[in-house]
DNA sequence: AAAAGCTGCAACCGCGTACGT
DNA sequence: TACGTACGCGGTTGCAGCTTT
């Protein structure tokens, strides 16, 4: 996509810098963070010099700059195990997300609404007796995953609670740093 | 060819929570 | 314990580009 044009900046706020990042910004957060690494966003901020919030610059991190990031071209395996797992934790992104490496939380967000939403409204429409079943087995089938998961083996998904919130998997190595 | 409508996605906002003092 | 600040998350907005009419 192309350079978005900047949004209207209230008075109230003028001194930030708001609307798209430029590529002199993202140079910038870049290197004070591989300087001073993710954290404290605010004093990031001040320090690459950015008129921005440290709110704005973690977003900017978190969805784009960051290593390891894969962009567009979900595969169908990725769009199943969002759809699974979206039907066990609801709008849970950052959880979902975490599953799913390289992809961030508003990325599937923003996947799941301009497309998944759509597909299982049309779905539904349908009222495919075939596809209700099909959803209801999924479902059982994560029920089933889910209770089982503290002795849970060979599914190719866990929902093991506390996998779920363990952090100190691959997923923030970067973040340790 | 141009206008209108639609889609995808980057970025912002508000709220809840964690953490430091 | 109470308060202030920063962080993280989910919801929402708004613009660029694409498609349809």
């Amino acid at each position: 996509m192309g350079v978005k044009k900047e949004r209207p900046v209230s008075p109230k706020r003028s001194q930030i810098n708001k609307g798209a990042w430029t590529s002199e910004e993202d140079t910038k957060l870049a290197e004070v963070i591989a300087v001073h690494g993710a954290k404290s966003w605010n004093t990031i901020a001040s320090k690459a010099g950015l008129k921005r919030c440290g709110k704005s610059c973690r977003l900017r991190w978190m969805n784009y700059l960051r290593p390891n990031i894969k962009r567009g071209n979900i595969s169908e395996q990725e769009e199943d195990l969002i759809l699974r797992l979206h039907k066990l934790l609801g709008n849970r992104w950052s959880l979902i997300a975490g599953r799913l490496p390289g992809r961030t939380d508003n990325e599937i967000k923003n996947y799941w609404n301009s497309h998944l939403s759509k597909k299982i409204k049309q779905k539904e429409k349908q009222g495919c007796k075939d596809e209700k079943r099909s959803v209801e087995n999924g479902k059982e089938e994560l029920r089933q995953e889910n209770t089982c998961a503290a002795g849970g083996e060979d599914s190719n998904i866990s929902f093991d609670v506390d996998e779920f919130f363990d952090f100190s998997d691959e997923k923030f190595e970067w973040m340790n740093r």
